[in-house]
DNA sequence: TACCAGGTAAAAA
DNA sequence: TTTTTACATGGT
């Protein structure tokens, strides 16, 4: 079965989709043409193969729904709801862009990047697990937990000649014991975390669902009340799977070190200078791609990025995330400031 | 080998 | 109230 989608324009496919290039092909990946992933339509389980079939201006997508068994009616709506929020193809990008044209490097960026959007997860839960097992460790070592995580836990799909694994509901993470989570590399806290909320999602007592049409400001400590989701955590799930643009995670590390790639000095600043960091950190090559041979200034603090956000007003998180998949693009020499 | 990596809660001071 | 500590894996 086949879908068709217009997206609001622009809308460019290849640029939203490249933060998934390298994904797990039995989980959710992009290989230059296709992204796929399992969602759920109503109580089955689908595999969906997207795919360009238009140009920015005129935006297009179809969509390979497989296996192609009959859905019914709700299930294909809902289906055809959680594709478009998956690339947040209803997002009217034209008040971001008109911040954007009042920042120097983020005018640059947009331009560049005219017609991407950010990603959103098919349920806050997906993206408040993730956010956990990606407290404090390297992405690398989450990613790898999540894999095991999402490939012991999550149901398998036979579809197209492969097999894909679902992201494991709240119900099925919610009755693990630790010591099986912990199996997948996660430590006993962070077992006990995902354990936690997703048991309570399970329940009903928690509705991340509901909680997601609230403003972002009351979301907030209603996240962080819950016991393994601090700040960090909480903007994270927001961002990531809310679609809160105005979230912003200033405590980020790899945040920080985009705002001190894009707006940080080259040079260290005169003595009595507010505290930008002086320090700079070795960009290590990308395998495979050359890279200017240019050294970047390191993170700034978390002060300092918030300041920095501060003129993003309500669009603090895409206009990171514009950052962000400019250097995923290779394409920042061209953006930074001076 | 040691240390850092897109934090957090709980213990100790 | 503020500071320190334990924690898991992957890369360097």
């Amino acid at each position: 079965m086949k879908l068709a989608f217009r997206p609001r324009a622009p809308f460019d496919f290849h640029l939203s989709a490249l933060i998934f290039s390298g994904g797990d092909p039995e989980i959710q990946a992009y290989d230059g043409q296709r992204y796929w992933r399992v969602l759920r339509a109503g109580d089955e389980l689908r595999l969906v193969r997207i795919r360009s079939r238009g140009t920015t201006a005129r935006p297009r997508l179809e969509v390979e729904v497989a296996p192609g068994r009959k859905l019914s009616a709700p299930a294909l709506d809902g289906l055809r709801h959680a594709l478009e929020e998956l690339f947040n193809l209803r997002l009217d990008l034209t008040p971001f862009y008109h911040m954007a044209a009042g920042d120097p490097v983020l005018a640059r960026v947009a331009a560049r990047l005219l017609g991407l959007r950010n990603s959103t997860t098919p349920t806050p839960h997906e993206a408040l697990v993730n956010a956990i097992i990606e407290q404090q460790i390297s992405l690398r070592a989450a990613w790898s937990m999540q894999r095991r995580m999402i490939k012991t836990y999550g149901e398998a799909l036979e579809a197209a000649g492969g097999k894909y694994y679902a992201f494991p509901t709240p119900a099925k993470l919610g009755s693990l014991l630790v010591d099986e989570l912990k199996a997948c590399g996660l430590s006993t806290r962070k077992a006990e975390y995902v354990i936690g909320v997703s048991g309570q999602i399970a329940s009903g007592k928690l509705n991340l669902e509901a909680m997601r049409r609230l403003p972002s400001a009351e979301i907030l400590p209603r996240l962080t009340a819950l016991r393994g989701i601090g700040r960090w955590t909480a903007e994270m799930t927001m961002l990531r799977g809310m679609a809160k643009y105005d979230a912003f995670p200033a405590d980020d590390l790899g945040l920080r070190r985009l705002i001190g790639n894009f707006y940080g000095r080259k040079r260290r600043e005169p003595p009595g200078a507010p505290a930008s960091t002086p320090e700079r950190r070795p960009r290590r090559p990308a395998p495979g791609q050359k890279q200017p041979a240019i050294r970047l200034p390191g993170p700034v603090s978390a002060e300092e990025a918030r300041r920095i956000a501060e003129s993003w007003g309500e669009w603090k998180g895409l206009a990171i995330y514009y950052l962000l998949v400019t250097r995923l693009a290779g394409l920042e020499a061209q953006a930074q400031l001076g």
